[in-house]
DNA sequence: TCTGGGGTCCTAGGACCC
DNA sequence: TCTGGGGTCCTAGGACCC
């Protein structure tokens, strides 16, 4: 258990890599997003600050950011750009005397045992002024600006870095947990989200203040065994402190397109699936150990998503057999309607065999 | 808001078994 | 079979996150 968990979140990260890269950029409205065609079936992955200015955010349909945005420079996705500057960024932090556990491209905790930073290993026992040096460890690797949150669990570090951006340093802890958090709605909560949120206020629990004072079982009722009891405990700040470096076991690993025009033909559905399912495959034999099961989305337009799956006879890790099972489990769905996207997912066992 | 792609975890119902 | 109570597995869908 770390004396202080920190937060590392890179700012408009996948936009900055970009700017970093055609420096005329730099103070301009960036958006990057699918293959940077503002007409297309994709969405914005990251907008630089310029941009948000105008209303544009993660998630949105690029057609509607060039609706915002006019102005905007379009860019097209870039993944093993991000990826390779992200491999830098945390090796440099694992540079620093702290454990490393990756959350994304663009994030990580830090585990910081303040016994184990000393004025020798460049450190010190004040952690803003240890999150001023990752700060400054980062910038001199990369060039890029990243904003740190310190906690006393990873929940509170990971909220912190929400006050903190961009380019800051925030601390929230137990001491200051309600006087910053008691008022904000439930969705400021990290794994609370705009639905939960909407069913939470319909219950009575608008702020995070209320719902920590909901009571268990109601709220086990309302939203699960598991699920309710959790959101009180959220609200309360009381998450897990343990940063780990164990590189994480994927429970599954997936491939899917959404296709400029809608597919009708079943051949060509048919083809597409043997096409996703070649790439999962490689995927899983990437990932070491056999597929349990096999899974296909259908998202029919104009936006209906169903999926089937099996569970393979025995785990495998064989191109042919994934194929045909995507096959078999294409043939659960009645087709007929046009579709927007297919998907292929392939899923490990429990402990991996 | 004509809404990507890659993931994780939870829930609930039914099957099946003792 | 006017038929309980449980455990576990399978499956589909939902919510959330980056």
């Amino acid at each position: 258990m770390s004396a202080w968990v920190l937060h590392v979140d890179l700012d408009q990260f996948i936009a900055a890599v970009e700017i970093a890269r055609r420096p005329e950029l730099r103070g301009r409205p960036v958006v990057v997003g699918g293959n940077g065609d503002p007409a297309e079936r994709a969405v914005v992955a990251t907008a630089s600050y310029e941009a948000r200015e105008f209303g544009v955010q993660s998630g949105m349909p690029l057609r509607l950011a060039a609706k915002r945005c006019p102005d905007a420079v379009f860019l097209a996705t870039d993944a093993p750009a991000y990826q390779e500057v992200s491999d830098r960024v945390m090796a440099r932090l694992r540079e620093l005397p702290v454990v490393v556990e990756v959350l994304g491209w663009d994030e990580a905790f830090l585990g910081l045992d303040t016994e184990n930073i000393t004025a020798e290993n460049g450190g010190t026992d004040d952690p803003e002024a240890f999150a001023a040096e990752v700060r400054r460890a980062v910038e001199d690797e990369t060039g890029l600006s990243c904003s740190v949150g310190i906690g006393d669990n990873k929940l509170r570090a990971k909220l912190a870095t929400g006050f903190a951006k961009p380019a800051g340093i925030f601390r929230l802890t137990r001491e200051n947990w309600w006087a910053v958090m008691a008022e904000l709605p439930t969705d400021a909560l990290w794994g609370i989200g705009r639905k939960t949120a909407k069913k939470l206020a319909a219950a009575g629990f608008t702020t995070v203040l209320q719902l920590a004072g909901a009571d268990a079982d109601d709220l086990a009722a309302r939203f699960g065994p598991r699920l309710g009891p959790w959101y009180r405990v959220l609200a309360g700040g009381i998450g897990d402190a343990e940063v780990t470096a164990t590189p994480y076991v994927a429970r599954s690993r997936s491939r899917e397109t959404t296709f400029q025009q809608d597919l009708t033909d079943p051949a060509r559905i048919a083809e597409e699936i043997d096409a996703l399912a070649v790439r999962v495959a490689r995927d899983v034999v990437a990932e070491g150990h056999p597929a349990a099961r096999v899974a296909v989305k259908v998202r029919f337009a104009p936006f209906h998503t169903h999926t089937h799956s099996i569970t393979l006879p025995e785990p495998t890790s064989d191109a042919a057999a994934i194929g045909r099972a995507a096959r078999e489990v294409l043939g659960m769905f009645t087709l007929g309607r046009p579709v927007r996207l297919l998907g292929v997912r392939a899923e490990f066992p429990h402990p991996p065999a």
